[in-house]
DNA sequence: AAGCGCGACAACCGCCACTCA
DNA sequence: GTGAGTGGCGGTTGTCGCGCT
C-alpha cells in the first residue's frame, strides 16, 4: 500500500515568513500540538511546506529560544565544541540550552570561524601544525566535555512537582496552555515564564513540564488521540 | 541620491536514516 | 523485502540592512 502524497507542493509559498504566518503556526501548534509536519500546514491555513514550518518552529517560534547576543562563555563553548565535534551543529546546540543549531551554525560561519582562523594563525607561528586541529581530544578537552555534560544533566530538584489540571478541556484531547496567568500569545512572547503545551490524557489529568525543563527544548511531549480528526477541529477552531 | 559591496541572518536544498504500509 | 513518506541535519543560497564611494 502506498501512502497518499501530502499537500499539493506546487502552490507552496517560499521566502520570509510574515507575522501572520507565524501567528497561524503558533496558534495551531498551541491548540493541536505537533502531529505531522507535512499535513499540519494545510490545517493551519499555511501555504508552506512541512519542512518550512518545522524549520520556522524549531529555530524561531518555539518557546525558550534565546537568539543573538552570544555571551563570551557561549563563544568559548562553541569554539571548544566545534574543535572537538566538528560541524555537528545539532550536537553542539544540545550542549547550549536555548540555542538552535541554525543559530549556532550562522554565528560560527559569520563570526567565530574568522576569529578562530586568526587565532590559529597567530598560534601556528609558535606551534607545530600537527598539534593544531589534530582531531585528537586532549585531556583538557575531555574534562571540558565532561563538565559541560554534567551541568546539562537535569537534577531532580530542578523540577517542581508535576502540575495537575483543575479544569476540563471539554472532553477533547487537544493540547492547551495551563498557565492561566498569561494568554496564549503572551505565553510565546514572554518565553521566560512560559509553561508548555500540555497533553491531556483520557481522565482529563495532565502532566506538566517545568518551565525550566530542557525536555521542551528538544521534543515537546504531545499525545495524539487516534480518533482525533484535525479536519473537524480545523473548522471548529475559533482562531481561524 | 544612487550604486555597490559586504556582513549577518533567514530560509531552502539535498541527502540520509528511519518508519510504515 | 521494497518503496514511499517523514523528520533531521549540514551545506548552501537568498535576502536585507548598512556603510562606503
Amino acid at each position: 500500500m502506498v501512502r497518499q502524497p501530502s499537500w499539493n507542493k506546487t502552490c507552496l509559498k517560499k521566502g520570509t515568513w510574515s507575522p501572520d504566518e507565524d501567528q497561524k503556526l503558533i496558534t495551531y501548534i498551541m491548540r493541536h500540538g505537533i502531529w505531522n509536519w507535512n499535513e499540519m500546514p494545510k490545517y493551519a491555513g499555511l501555504a508552506r511546506s512541512g519542512k518550512s514550518c518545522r524549520l520556522r518552529w524549531m529555530n524561531y517560534l518555539r518557546p525558550n529560544i534565546k537568539r543573538g547576543n552570544f555571551t563570551r562563555e557561549e563563544d568559548e563553548t562553541i569554539v571548544q565544541l566545534q574543535k572537538m565535534l566538528g560541524n555537528r551543529w545539532s550536537a553542539i546546540a544540545a550542549m547550549l540550552p536555548q540555542r538552535t543549531d541554525n543559530d549556532i551554525k550562522n554565528y560560527w560561519n559569520s563570526r567565530l570561524k574568522k576569529r578562530v582562523v586568526v587565532e590559529n594563525n597567530s598560534v601556528s607561528a609558535t606551534t607545530p601544525a600537527t598539534e593544531i586541529n589534530s582531531g585528537v581530544k586532549s585531556d583538557s578537552d575531555s574534562l571540558f566535555l565532561d563538565t559541560l555534560l554534567d551541568s546539562l544533566i537535569p537534577k531532580l530538584k530542578d523540577f517542581p512537582e508535576p502540575a495537575t489540571c483543575t479544569f476540563s478541556p471539554s472532553g477533547s484531547n487537544h493540547a492547551a496552555v495551563v498557565d492561566n496567568t498569561c494568554s496564549m500569545e503572551n505565553n510565546f512572547v514572554s518565553s521566560e515564564k512560559c509553561w508548555e503545551i500540555q497533553s491531556f490524557s483520557d481522565n482529563d489529568c495532565c502532566q506538566a513540564l517545568s518551565p525550566n525543563s530542557q525536555l521542551w527544548l528538544y521534543e515537546p511531549i504531545y499525545e495524539c488521540n487516534s480518533n482525533y480528526d484535525p479536519v473537524d477541529d480545523f473548522w471548529d477552531s475559533p482562531f481561524i
